[in-house]
DNA sequence: AAGCGTTACTTTTTT
DNA sequence: AGTAACGCTT
């Protein structure tokens, strides 16, 4: 079993067996910190430390699982599966709801996701006659989080001057009566919000000592994974777990603290010495993912940043390619000079699509890509966007579930008490919810004695209204039976009519609604069948309701066939593949718009690039558009400054790029080289490159998979052709431009109008001289 | 109360 | 472009 330590170079050794007190590991990207992690785990299990008095902490469930699964494969199933180890979030919600009712809740709690917390927000808002245009719901919603992530309640709220009289400046002197309020509704639903998680955790912790303690007894490790990204909320709760053992070992990378709109305060880690005295500090710096040049060019990317822990990341892999920077006309250029890219290396490299990804700052830049790689017959798989749990149908299910479990639960009353159409309109509801805040008490209640509450409602809707109560009712007493979830949730199923009343409608979007309901239930089913396999207990609906409102998309891990990956810079870390392609990297998107008054937030835009380059082990593209449709329109772009950050040496850029002018730093030889194609990897002997068996053979890219359409070189073009794209149709070339080393054609076309074209990558026929 | 059509507004990232 | 909110009609 000692062996495993011999995997491990001196470094991550070191991290992993000293267990002598706090300990905080600066982890470089990609340097193996998850495997610190994991093996300074095992090494804690071969040393005597029971499973269940480690906590391991991390903020995505997929993290927690990917441990968790490394883990078992070392120590095995029955060991692994007794640690305590998942999110911050779920492993809150677990303990929260062992402790209920010294925090006043009951432990059947629901839990608000942010629609449902924004809904109540505007309810209250409306509620109290106020503007939505000045009291937007959003902002009062993150307002509402970043005070409870602060650990602020609504007195402590109403207290504090400096935040009163910032209200007051911006015009909202009333924000903290909405969260008085909102804070009180959530109380008597029996809901708590994301950030009550963790709020509620805090004040429990604190508030009893006894119970502080014997946390502080059970836990004899603690460990936390991508501390940068905690929050004070989550920091404290760590720092009273651990009590005064210190067994702490917290791993983290501040250049990569990307959360900060979530609350995560990078100074936790810059100052955890000052919470820990005697914290020792650890480095990880050799970095194992990516090429040499991709490190140097994030590197030198990063340290235009001022506050950063100095460390020193460097690779020992191939030197590898320049991150090549292209630049497009239009977003759409850009999706379909990726793809083509795409395609291109994937001939050359015969890997696996599973090893390309194309990371972009805002999900809403997914739908181009899409339709280009569709174009091109690319398999791709998108992240983020609507989850499956997300769906309409699917939280309108959930909400019933819900509602069987906490009937208070108003959010979700409010969202099922007429769906599907049971004659209660919205008159009738505004008026029990009316009644419900005014007696502080939730609608549920309100029903429940409804002659003793004066609603101004006539006999007919009551009826109607007590109908709905009864049938909610029925399911809570099966949830009282202790019936399983999967039983429970088909009942509500059936009993509500949710299925039965899309099946009349044969629309694609209501089958695929019936489709996702029947989904949901096998996915309770699965739940069930899961954890009566790993022996648990917990087989109800409100152990199923804890997971799933917890769970992002990303859970999916559907074995399917390979595809490339789309989805957001945030949500590709922690990943890798071997090709990463940056797209939109263009003032006011990255950086994004809102992130540009403060140098701090430009630092954090900074780190999330430096994130999406070191996702990259061998090829790395980086993209921008001159223009890009956006809002409706299309906007004018420029590049990106973070463009002029990167060292010059460690790009490679196509000819025409005009973000820096290219020619004054770049070295002509170099350019002639890195204009010649195939311009991929440049790969040392040690690992021989895949393609450069091919590159001889195919010296342009020639063969198509798109079909007719083909690549024509300079020479066998002249102007005024008549030529037929494979998406433009056809037109005239009015222009070649041969002035640079990649050539560019102009042609018009006949339907959509003037279009400067790269060469090496239109796809066309000649039609005629 | 329900359904339909028009308008306004939106877009940062997520447990 | 896509959706949520609003207002109108039945």
């Amino acid at each position: 079993m000692e062996d495993y330590i011999q995997q491990l170079n001196v470094q991550q050794q070191d991290a992993v067996l000293y267990t002598g007190g706090p300990q905080l590991v600066i982890a470089g990207a990609g340097s193996g910190k998850t495997r610190v992690l994991t093996y300074k785990i095992v090494h804690l299990l071969c040393h005597g430390y029971e499973p269940w008095r480690i906590l391991a902490l991390t903020f995505t469930n997929k993290a927690a699982r990917e441990m968790r699964e490394r883990i078992e494969g070392m120590v095995g199933q029955a060991t692994a599966s007794k640690l305590w180890m998942g999110t911050f979030h779920s492993i809150f919600l677990r303990i929260l709801r062992i402790h209920a009712d010294r925090i006043g809740f009951k432990s059947n709690f629901t839990i608000y996701d942010t629609a449902d917390s924004k809904s109540l927000i505007k309810t209250i808002i409306k509620d109290m006659g106020l503007d939505d245009k000045i009291y937007k719901p959003s902002t009062v919603a993150s307002a509402i989080s970043t005070a409870k992530n602060a650990l602020i309640s609504p007195r402590q709220y109403a207290e504090a001057r400096d935040i009163m009289e910032a209200d007051r400046r911006a015009k909202r002197p009333r924000l903290c009566e909405i969260y008085q309020a909102y804070f009180n509704r959530c109380f008597v639903a029996g809901a708590m919000d994301f950030d009550d998680l963790l709020y509620y955790t805090n004040l429990l912790l604190r508030d009893n000592p006894e119970i502080r303690r014997h946390y502080q007894e059970y836990f004899r490790y603690i460990l936390v994974d991508e501390y940068q990204d905690t929050n004070f909320a989550q920091h404290l709760i760590v720092s009273q777990l651990c009590g005064d053992a210190h067994n702490l070992c917290v791993v983290g990378d501040d250049a990569q603290s990307i959360y900060s709109f979530r609350g995560a305060n990078i100074r936790n880690i810059l100052n955890l010495k000052k919470s820990y005295p005697d914290l020792r500090i650890f480095k990880l710096e050799q970095n194992y993912r990516s090429t040499q040049n991709i490190i140097n060019a994030a590197n030198s990317l990063i340290a235009k940043n001022k506050e950063q822990i100095p460390k020193n990341v460097f690779s020992r892999n191939d030197i590898g390619a320049r991150i090549e920077v292209v630049q497009s006309y239009s977003d759409y250029e850009e999706a379909f000079l990726v793809a083509n890219r795409i395609s291109q290396l994937k001939m050359r490299n015969h890997d696996s699509y599973d090893e390309y990804a194309v990371l972009y700052r805002t999900n809403a830049q997914s739908r181009i890509l899409e339709e280009s790689l569709r174009k091109r017959n690319i398999p791709y798989r998108i992240y983020g966007g609507l989850s499956f749990y997300q769906r309409k149908e699917v939280k309108d299910a959930i909400a019933y579930f819900r509602l069987s479990i906490n009937p208070d639960d108003d959010e979700a009353l409010k969202r099922v008490i007429n769906y599907p159409a049971r004659g209660i309109g919205e008159t009738t509801v505004n008026r029990l919810m009316r009644c419900a805040m005014d007696n502080r008490v939730s609608a549920w209640a309100i029903l429940n004695n409804i002659d003793k509450y004066d609603t101004g409602l006539r006999q007919a809707a009551i009826n109607k209204l007590l109908s709905f109560r009864d049938m909610i009712a029925e399911f809570i007493e099966m949830n009282r039976r202790g019936d399983d979830a999967e039983s429970v949730a088909r009942a509500i199923i059936t009993r509500t009519q949710l299925l039965s009343s899309l099946i009349s409608d044969r629309t694609p979007e209501s089958i695929s609604k019936q489709e996702n309901l029947q989904e949901l239930l096998a996915g309770v089913k699965e739940f069930i069948a899961n954890k009566t396999e790993e022996g648990t207990e917990s087989l109800s609906l409100v152990d199923f309701l804890s997971e799933v409102s917890l769970a992002t998309d990303q859970d999916s891990d559907e074995v399917s066939e390979e595809r490339i990956t789309l989805m957001t810079v945030h949500a590709a870390k922690g990943l890798e593949f071997n090709n990463v392609f940056i797209v939109g990297v263009e003032e006011e998107l990255f950086p994004s718009a809102m992130n540009c008054d403060t140098l701090s937030a430009i630092e954090e835009e900074r780190r999330l690039l430096y994130v999406a380059i070191t996702r990259a082990k061998s090829h790395c593209m980086i993209s921008y558009a001159s223009s890009r449709f956006r809002n409706g329109q299309t906007k004018t772009c420029s590049p990106s400054r973070f463009l002029k950050d990167i060292d010059p040496r460690y790009l490679a850029l196509s000819a025409g790029n005009d973000f820096a002018r290219p020619d004054s730093f770049i070295n002509p030889i170099d350019n002639y080289r890195e204009s010649m194609r195939p311009r991929v990897e440049r790969t040392t002997r040690s690992t021989p490159s895949p393609f450069s068996a091919h590159s001889n053979v195919t010296p342009t890219p020639s063969s198509s998979p798109a079909g007719d359409e083909d690549l024509h070189s300079a020479s066998e073009l002249s102007e005024g052709m008549r030529i037929e794209h494979s998406r433009f149709g056809k037109g005239d070339i009015t222009e070649i431009d041969r002035s640079a080393a990649d050539v560019r054609i102009t042609v018009e076309f006949d339907t959509v109008g003037v279009k400067k074209l790269l060469l090496k990558f239109a796809r066309f026929k000649i039609i005629s001289q």
